[in-house]
DNA sequence: TAGATTGTTAATCGATTAACAATC
DNA sequence: TAGATTGTTAATCGATTAACAATC
């Protein structure tokens, strides 16, 4: 008998909890002290209900009619979503996109340190672009045998992606996080993030022709 | 009593569209003149029960035992998808992910067409990049009125995302592709397609670092 | 206290999966 | 024909919403 459920919180969830972490911070820089379901579902987008409910997978602080603590609620938020270290994390492709993450990271604090980037351009291996540097792809198993990253992003020619993937897994990465429109095959136990940009033009597109909303 | 169903696609459903058209060109570039569900559900990754529920909304030219013509059925998709016309769309921001987006036009052929850029920075304003003008963002209702567009896409910093939202809705724009981490408050009928970087990057931090999967 | 809000359980809604008759 | 696959309906699953007792 597993006395302690694993509670593993879906991808919706996360998502849902770390735009309320954003809505706190911001109602924080403005002095709001306390603040209630229905106020954090307005700002968030979504009902009072999901707020509350999402609120279950983190260790409640909330008191009937007086709401939540501002400070007290980020802080619990934060530590359900652990980010108390920041994972080693690399880059695959360095062009205008992956310079828009770099740049990205450096304003940022993503949960991620981003140790180094990956690049065919000869014109960009072995030069530094904020602050990292970029080696060869043909390096790659021979950089993550001495240092091992827990994250990859994808940012390079979709041609490219599901080469690249075999090659970073067959390494041991575990966590891929895709920016380009290839679907990737992988084995179970791997996570993949899709963030699509092609999907997300081509989607608004749709819409906007549809006139359906 | 309405004979014909507006029929609206919802946007996951979109999504896998999407994506199944991307697979089918796939093929195409392989020369291969057949495909099954099944086929189709293994490379986009969902179940061949859904393929089949999702090629529901289209024209479907399917035929038992001998499954789907890969050149026909890109055409359904495609005409289901609606790529008849191209759209004006504007930018705003044009930082490196504007840049980014910007160089990914010039590559890709999404269903828009990407007219003008608006900037603050006035090293860029007034010049063009990627082909594209880049006017300041104060002229941005004078030139809507004279030349509406149907998109924006927001790649601006996320303390002026409301702002611009603001401006643009009270211009006449009412598609919205959002990059920052703001979530929008619009009034309804406004259509607000989100991808959220910084969002992707904490996600995948998360699960990384609960190694969950 | 009375009123309002939380935490949590139950009900509803929508999306995915399973099943199966039609059929090539 | 027999076998396999489609299009579509029914069943299941999961996520969101509603309801409500507990309570500050």
């Amino acid at each position: 008998m597993v006395s302690q459920a694993p509670k593993v919180i879906n991808p919706r969830t996360v998502g849902r909890l770390i735009i309320y972490r954003r809505v706190l911070e911001k109602l924080q820089s403005e002095n709001i002290e306390r603040t209630f379901s229905r106020d954090l579902a307005v700002l968030a987008g979504v009902s009072a209900s999901l707020v509350r409910q999402d609120l279950m997978n983190v260790a409640t602080c909330g008191t009937p009619q007086n709401g939540y603590s501002v400070v007290e609620l980020t802080q619990a938020v934060t530590k359900c979503l652990g980010t108390t270290k920041k994972l080693p994390a690399i880059l695959l492709g360095a062009g205008p996109l992956g310079q828009a993450l770099l740049h990205h990271f450096q304003n940022n604090q993503p949960q991620l340190d981003l140790v180094s980037a990956f690049e065919t351009n000869l014109e960009l291996v072995d030069h530094e672009l904020h602050g990292i540097p970029v080696f060869h792809v043909s390096k790659l198993e021979e950089y993550l045998a001495q240092t091992p990253a827990q994250v990859a992003i994808l940012a390079l020619p979709k041609e490219l992606a599901q080469t690249i993937t075999d090659r970073l897994i067959a390494a041991g990465v575990c966590n891929i996080l895709n920016f380009t429109p290839t679907r990737l095959q992988v084995p179970a136990g791997i996570f993949i993030e899709y963030n699509d940009i092609q999907m997300s033009l081509e989607r608004i597109a749709f819409y906007a022709d549809e006139g359906a909303y």
